[in-house]
DNA sequence: GCTAGTTGTCGAAGCGCTTCGATAGAATGG
DNA sequence: CCATTCTATCGAAGCGCTTCGACAACTAGC
């Protein structure tokens, strides 16, 4: 590295002390207008950065965020998480802080499972995007950090979460449904064991009730063990084997799934959306693409990173273990799937 | 942060003095082998890490490597560069590096343009991946920070660089092509501009001429502007409509190029590969989903990251400015787009 | 037995920053 | 006009580490 103007010589530029420009630097204490002035203006002559290795020595403080995923997430094609990383990014710049991106597998393993910047402690705070194991959030527990979780909770509740709006997201897509005239309104879902999945079908049952029907438990699937496109797949084949009162229009827990039930409704020459209207989650990539394009629920996932840095960037300096929980607004993504007369966006 | 022990608490317990507690941190100097044993132990006893902030500013350095990515690349569907990062963040690890990502805009604007680290000179070398604006490549050079590029270079060749083979890519196509019988084998590309693009036809040139065979010329389309679907939809277009005589294959510059090849293909009731036979480049999660299954050539993209990172911590502490060229080599992947016989592995 | 070298260990300085307590000087009040 | 408070500035210590030069304690050579 080159060499770079320190405080010192900022200090004997301006001629003050050291300690002086500090504080203009962290507009601490008092200053008079003068001096800041002055001092600022050397600092943009010199082209002054403080160094953060000496700064975070100083401070005890590291300035970085450890960003936690796991690999699997990461890689997969859908860049679900990577725009969450992107919105993390972004805000993180505005607080000066640093991200230290680490992936780390589901299996755990002491050995090779503790991203090295926790073992260093050389992060203030910790986020936590997607599922990842219980072993490794208890270590991070252990070493009093402040954690905060993206579209993911345990079931404690102990730690602050940012979470998709879900239930609002299902509250969507019945009301827009229930406008559209349909009144035989099935959901297909699977591994309810997971949250995000799981409240997604409880906002279904409530909407419903809400508007005062009951639907036909034949048109329920929740028992897939997964939320793939063959579950989707699967799930629509058995309910429309089993009953002869078909559902005009399904919520399905994702875009996955919901892509697996058009398939298996074109191979059955079911027509989408005139003898049943489709309705996913998540909004991805695939979803505007595939024929008809699949009406579905989208949070911003830019956002979901962004408010969880200014979440765990409030907690830092106070060292705070309050526990927050956030839930993301959802909003309708209305394509061909439901409404036959939309003009497909992609494809 | 909790409060840790420092090397002080070590020397303490060991009964040595702080720099020989050092030096066997760093592997340096003479230490009898008893006062290490004892020291290592102590380490271990008191779950020791070295804090990195002092230690980087007792050795001017920042531990961190900067990972710029162009921020469409990441932000794209296809987990390419993803992957890149992965193998850099692994690699790294091994270096104890930290890898701070950011990614950056097209448009160079020097006030939210240059990534923060290297402002502040928190970085001891610079990954580039994929294509960034050549402003920011100045600047990078300005600071005489050590520089390795991945999938991307420069006309200068001034930084060293990982790149795919993508002349051995071409090659193994045409190889491939010629071992099915085919001889008239054409070639469909945009955007020469682009180095790996302009490779990939440089090298099916080549190989074609090697194997002693003059494709027609009219089976050969470059003059699509971009390498996206669509304009590989356009290139077959144009030239099946233009020529009487068609090619037996097709090597594509790309697997989205490809991929609009066969769309076109399959709507004019062109049979792949019976009529003609299709070849992609790149690997693309999608190119195994489409039917026919496309063949086409990977390169292992975590290597590329890993090499990168190798090459660059080789240069850092030799504040050496030596360019090294690497070129990765890329293998066939063998689909039903060129083999009718093969069974689909994706779908 | 003395010099010259070698080996292992240590003390102290220094990396660039923050911050506490001290201190001049200005402002205020009686 | 002096005592008191307030304001702006500064010096020095300290954050946790590396490293250079010093130095005892040995070893080897003659």
């Amino acid at each position: 590295m080159l060499q770079r103007p320190t405080i010192k010589d900022v200090a004997r530029r301006a001629n003050v002390s050291l300690s002086t420009v500090s504080l203009v630097l962290n507009n601490k204490g008092k200053v008079s207008p003068k001096t800041r002035e002055k001092v600022e203006r050397v600092i943009r002559e010199l082209g002054y950065y403080p160094t953060s290795s000496a700064r975070g020595l100083a401070l005890r403080k590291s300035g970085n965020i450890g960003f936690i995923l796991s690999y699997d997430h990461f890689t997969q094609t859908e860049p679900f998480y990577t725009k969450i990383f992107l919105g993390a990014e972004f805000e993180a710049q505005n607080h000066n802080y640093y991200i230290l991106l680490t992936t780390v597998r589901k299996e755990y393993n002491p050995s090779n499972s503790i991203p090295r910047f926790l073992q260093e402690r050389n992060v203030d705070g910790v986020l936590i995007a997607g599922q990842v194991n219980t072993k490794l959030i208890e270590y991070i527990d252990s070493l009093s950090i402040p954690v905060v979780m993206i579209d993911f909770t345990l079931k404690n509740h102990k730690h602050s979460t940012v979470l998709m709006n879900n239930y609002q997201g299902a509250q969507l897509a019945v009301e827009h449904l229930l406008k559209l005239q349909h009144r035989k309104i099935g959901y297909i879902g699977g591994d309810l064991a997971h949250p995000s999945i799981n409240e997604r079908f409880q906002g279904y049952r409530y909407a419903l009730q809400q508007a005062g029907i009951i639907p036909d438990e034949a048109w329920i699937s929740v028992s897939q063990e997964d939320t793939k496109i063959h579950n989707g797949y699967n799930a629509v084949k058995d309910m429309l084997h089993s009953t002869k009162s078909m559902p005009t229009a399904l919520i399905v827990a994702n875009d996955a799934m919901a892509i697996g039930c058009l398939q298996f409704l074109q191979e059955s020459n079911i027509r989408v959306p005139d003898e049943i209207a489709l309705i996913g989650f998540d909004n991805v990539e695939k979803s505007y693409s595939v024929q008809p394009s699949l009406t579905t629920i989208d949070v911003n996932k830019y956002a979901m990173g962004e408010i969880a840095v200014r979440t765990l960037v409030e907690c830092i300096p106070k060292e705070c273990h309050q526990v927050t929980h956030i839930r993301i607004p959802v909003s309708l993504v209305v394509r061909e799937s439901t409404e036959k007369s939309v003009v497909s966006i992609g494809a």
